[in-house]
DNA sequence: GGGGTAACTTGCTTTTCGCAAGTGACAGAC
DNA sequence: GTCTGTCACTTGCGAAAAGCAAGTTACCCC
């Protein structure tokens, strides 16, 4: 399977992580959402080589989620900023931190979001927007959308046939 | 950096990739949630090398998110069941589902999760559990735990000061 | 005994990573 | 007016990882 046949995966999870699947690039989206935007900063911050970085960066760049933005001219320095669509990844990561906070926090929490207003650490979890429920898989299951192909459908039926079976 | 050093970062965003932040991993961990359990199955949906996949599942197995179960003896036979550290992971997965829906489908939606009790599609979102209010930047700012070490504090202290001159 | 299934391992090639060093264009210090 | 420092990279090279194809072990079924 060649990179480009990927990109047309019709999973969403997939599409996704054919963008930001990779380590350093999570890493870097993680740094700037925290305000980061300068190529040195992600450097010393991340401890990352320096063409890995000019590659992650460059991608995040081509995918949309951040623009490269000259705020000098001469010489050319750039920053980094994450677009609208930057800032609308920003769920995953609260759900990866909130997720590293309740399973690899023995030892106690380093950080954590808190509310401005009271001071009281969140618990992040995800509900529906409209019925306010909270996402389980009791509660909610898996479906093809209105442009899913024979692959999505055929896994569907399998998800549905292996959970009918387990019943 | 090595890897060991890595592993003790003090940022739970990175203790969660240093284990999980993997193309392949997270694929697998998307399809896990799917109920797919065996190694041909993984192989079949994913179009993994094998050794690839071996090493994945064992490095998920050593991060307790999967656990490896006999299901035969003779000849040996095994699946990858999700455990409860691996399901509380379910977040994670569901926030890249909404993000590539939101961001990354514009002939329309191939996937997604719907009310089992009404049949809607789900919008999911993250809010604190306590309190209901949605996540954002404007209403949580992120801070540094009680375990947290100078560099944390270091960290923390750079984003506030950023964030105030940014007004 | 021939074919099929399941869960891998091995060997080899190709790609990517990570480190160290270097570059160019400036800014300010001495 | 040279010297040091900053910033955003690029280049070169050895090491590590990924990808591909084939092979292995241990069954079961016909």
């Amino acid at each position: 399977m060649s990179k480009s046949e990927r990109l047309s995966t019709q999973c969403p999870v997939g599409r996704t992580l054919e963008r930001v699947g990779d380590y350093w690039t999570l890493l870097i989206l993680r740094d700037a959402f925290q305000g980061l935007t300068r190529f040195d900063q992600f450097e010393k911050s991340l401890g990352v080589a320096p063409n890995i970085l000019t590659k992650r960066l460059a991608g995040l760049v081509e995918s949309g989620f951040l623009d490269k933005h000259a705020y000098n001219e001469r010489p050319p320095r750039y920053e980094y900023r994450l677009t609208d669509r930057g800032r609308d990844f920003a769920p995953v990561l609260t759900a990866m931190l909130a997720f590293g906070n309740r399973q690899l926090a023995p030892e106690g929490v380093c950080g954590q979001l808190v509310d401005r207003d009271t001071g009281r650490p969140a618990e992040p979890i995800m509900v529906d927007r409209i019925s306010g429920k909270p996402i389980t898989a009791e509660a909610f299951a898996y479906e093809a959308g209105p442009a899913a192909g024979p692959e999505v459908l055929d896994r569907v039926a399998f998800i549905a046939a292996k959970q009918a079976s387990a019943r």
